[in-house]
This record gives structure tokens, sequence and C-alpha cells, in this order.
DNA sequence: TCTGGGGTCCTAGGACCC
DNA sequence: TCTGGGGTCCTAGGACCC
């Protein structure tokens, strides 16, 4: 059997777990630049306010009735997802940890009380991270994210629903809208829904090669699956990422090259750290500048440009220094740019780097110890990030804007909290 | 004034090979 | 007047996911 853990709320739950007397107040996370709405509490969701909404439109309302709003905080929100993932692997066979805060589990068929044991193994996660959780059981993992929604919308189930008879999945699947089903999004549900197929089950009643035809293998994966047929298997170690991008908004449109220099340079570190967690090199880098696409007064201006690396690198100050030097050939003073990145793609992992013929693998070794060195004093908790480049500057701090973040509970040992005890 | 960031998979069509 | 057959690789665009 298959399960699907999803953390609620995941990213508001963790900043609950340090304020708990936010537990039942509306509350709601936002995007860089404190831009949209990205997480929203159940409260936040009940008075109207969704995914995706600018905050600077809905700011006004909410703080009339008292959303507690928070900057991203995604290095809290890692950690809290890795202690999940922790009490997860100790507990079942085999894990898949899907997203930040979703994880496919393989249970063991011989469990004779699954019911319970999901509902424990729910209760467990919560007692020993402080994060809510709600976990789907099926055959297929299509089914078991069904499931999850079940149990994540109706108290009842105690944190853990169960797919395990045809009687079940027929009624789960009637009870479904055909977009919430995992694989089918806006455009196909658009679709679906003109055709009159609003529910999973009519979905799964459709003729199979029907749906081969008009919505390729992938939609008819997704077919098989509802209807109980396995074809979707469990992934338990990641794949290396084969493109890895670094980007922002601005808080401001940024006329001025050094700015931007500065921005390449906190991406470039980025990308290098990745780029050494996963013991791969870089072969190719694009930079990207663009205008703000909001703004219809404005001159709009969106350009990139790509390059082959002479070798494959990890090496911060080299993919910084790249990219400075691209990032010139498609700055144009005139425009204020409101969004940049990079991205490097053709990674190879370690035992296919080929250094170019003429390479100094002196110096090339010399660098990945000191990437490694510098990688080991930044992992300290007490102090993340100590050594950096100088060409970055402050970073990315003074171009975005995160008015409301919160502290670095777990990561940080100047954040730890402290409680006052009173008689 | 203020609108996120980071990925993957699949297919069609063009380029190119023998 | 007549112009094969079979294959791979790469990329862009569209779809999806969180």
């Amino acid at each position: 059997m298959f399960g699907l853990i999803d953390c609620n709320n995941f990213f508001v739950s963790c900043e609950r777990v340090f304020r708990p007397s936010l537990i039942g107040r509306p509350v709601i996370v936002l995007s860089n630049n404190d831009g949209c709405a990205v997480a929203l509490s159940n409260e936040a969701k009940a008075l109207g306010f969704k995914r995706g909404d600018p905050y600077f439109k809905i700011k006004a309302q909410a703080d009339r009735q008292g959303v507690v709003a928070f900057s991203g905080n995604h290095r809290l929100y890692g950690d809290m997802s890795a202690r999940v993932m922790s009490v997860l692997r100790a507990e079942v066979v085999d894990i898949e940890v899907y997203s930040i805060d979703e994880a496919f589990l393989h249970l063991d068929p011989a469990i004779d009380d699954l019911e319970g044991y999901g509902r424990r193994l729910s209760r467990l996660v919560w007692r020993n991270t402080g994060i809510p959780v709600s976990l789907g059981i099926a055959t297929t993992k299509t089914l078991a994210k069904i499931a999850s929604h079940f149990a994540k919308k109706y108290p009842g189930y105690k944190g853990s629903c169960i797919i395990d008879n045809d009687e079940k999945r027929l009624k789960a699947l009637n009870l479904t809208p055909i977009g919430d089903v995992w694989g089918i999004g806006r455009r196909l549900n658009r679709r679906l829904t003109e055709q009159g197929i609003v529910t999973a089950l009519q979905f799964s009643q459709l003729e199979r090669d029907k749906v081969r035809r008009e919505m390729t293998i992938t939609g008819e994966r997704t077919w098989r699956e509802l209807n109980g047929d396995p074809c979707i298997t469990l992934e338990i170690t990641a794949p290396d990422k084969r493109t890895m991008t670094s980007s922002r908004s601005f808080a401001k449109e940024i006329y001025d090259i050094e700015s931007l220099q500065q921005a390449m340079c906190a991406f470039a570190t980025i990308l290098g750290r990745k780029l050494r967690e996963q013991s791969s090199y870089a072969l190719e880098m694009s930079v990207f500048v663009a205008t703000n696409r909001f703004n219809e007064r404005q001159l709009q201006y969106s350009n990139a440009v790509s390059y082959t690396l002479h070798e494959p690198t990890a090496d911060t100050p080299t993919l910084a220094r790249t990219a400075m030097t691209m990032l010139k050939s498609i700055y144009r003073p005139a425009y204020g740019i409101k969004k940049a990145g990079i991205t490097i793609t053709r990674l190879v992992p370690a035992e296919c780097r080929q250094p170019s013929l003429f390479a100094d693998l002196e110096d090339m070794a010399k660098r990945d110890r000191l990437m490694a060195t510098l990688d080991s004093i930044n992992a300290s908790p007490g102090n993340p990030d100590v050594v950096r480049l100088a060409a970055m500057g402050s970073g990315l701090k003074d171009l975005t804007r995160r008015e409301h973040a919160s502290r670095l509970y777990t990561t940080r040992l100047a954040d730890i909290i402290s409680i006052n005890c009173h008689k």
C-alpha cells in the first residue's frame, strides 16, 4: 500500500510551532518580497483569502481582520521538513520525499489495522515535530493523494483516511472534482469540464484509448491509477537535478549595474552550494533580466544569454565572475530591472567531470578544497554564511523586501526561543 | 508603490546520419 | 516523368507538480 503524508498548511504550521498563540487565528505566509500569499491557515482561507493573492491588494482587509502575515522563512521550513521526514523514515519501510511538505510511503501490507496505524503515525509526527499532517492510504499514489485530501478536509478521519476496497474507491472518486486529481492541471480541468467530465469518477470511466489519444501517456497513467492499477512507482532516492535556477524579483526596479552584479554574485553563491551538495558540476550557464511585466506604462525589456563554460565547474567565484561578464552583454541602463536570475544546465556528476585539455589540475584541486572548506564553515549552525564573496556585498538583503520575517528558531543559536515562566 | 520561485516530463518537428 | 527508408538527437513549447 502507498501512503501520502501531507503537512497541513505547512509554512503556516512551521510558524505556529514557535508562536502557538497563533493556532486558531488567521495566518498567511508571503512569497519573496512579501509579494503574494503562498500559504494560508484554514482561518485565513475562511475569510476569503486565496493562495496567489498579491499582498498589497489584500493588506488593508487582512489587517482589519487580524490576519498575521509572515515573510517566507525558508531556512526554517526546510529544517522543519527534515524533522518530519526523519520521523517518517524511522517508522516506515520506504519513503519518497516528494516535496518540502509531502512524502509518499510504502506501508507494510502485513499490518492488519492500517487505519489505526495511519492515525498513530500522523499523531507521532505531530507529537515529535509540532506539525499537523494528513495521511492518505491506498493502492496507488494517485488514490493515496485523494485519500489524503479527505483526511485533511474531514476531522472525523483523525488525520488518516484509507481507500482499500472498490466501494470506497468509487465513492471517493465521485466526491472528487476532476481538477483536484494529481496530474490534472488547470488546462486539462477546463478541457474536461467542457466535455461534461467534472468528477474523477466520470474521468475514470472514459475509454482508455480516448484518454491516451487526447491526453498522452501522462493522462493515461492518471486514468490507470484512478482505476486502481499502480503505474507510478515510489522513487526512494531522488535523482540528481538536471538544471538549477536561482532568481529573484526585486523590491524596486534596478537601473545600476552594480546592484545587478551584486545579485548575480548572490545567485552564483546559491547555485554553487547546491551544485556541491549533489556533487555535480555545471557546463552551461544562462543569465536573464526582465522589467516589471505588470507595469503597462513602462517599456518592457527581457533578455537572456547563455554560455558554455570551458569546463564543468562548481566553483562559486568562477560562476560569479562568469555571470557578471554575461550580465554586461544584456544590461541596458535605460530599463529598470525587476527580476533577474541564473540558470545552470548540462550538469554532470563528479565521476563524469572532464577537465579541459589545458586545465590547471593543481588549481582545480585547490579550488575544490577551498569550496569544501567554505561549505563546512558556512554549515555551522551558529552563524550561517559567514564566509562569502566580497563582490556580493549585502547580497539580496538590500534588493528584496522582508518586513515580516520570523526568526531562525532551529538553525541559529541566537534565535532560539526562550520561555518565561511566571508563578 | 506594492503581483514568487524552482522544478520535471512529454511530444512534435527540424536537423542530421547512413 | 521520375525522387526511399529508417533512425537518433536536440529543442521549444505545453503541460504538470510543489
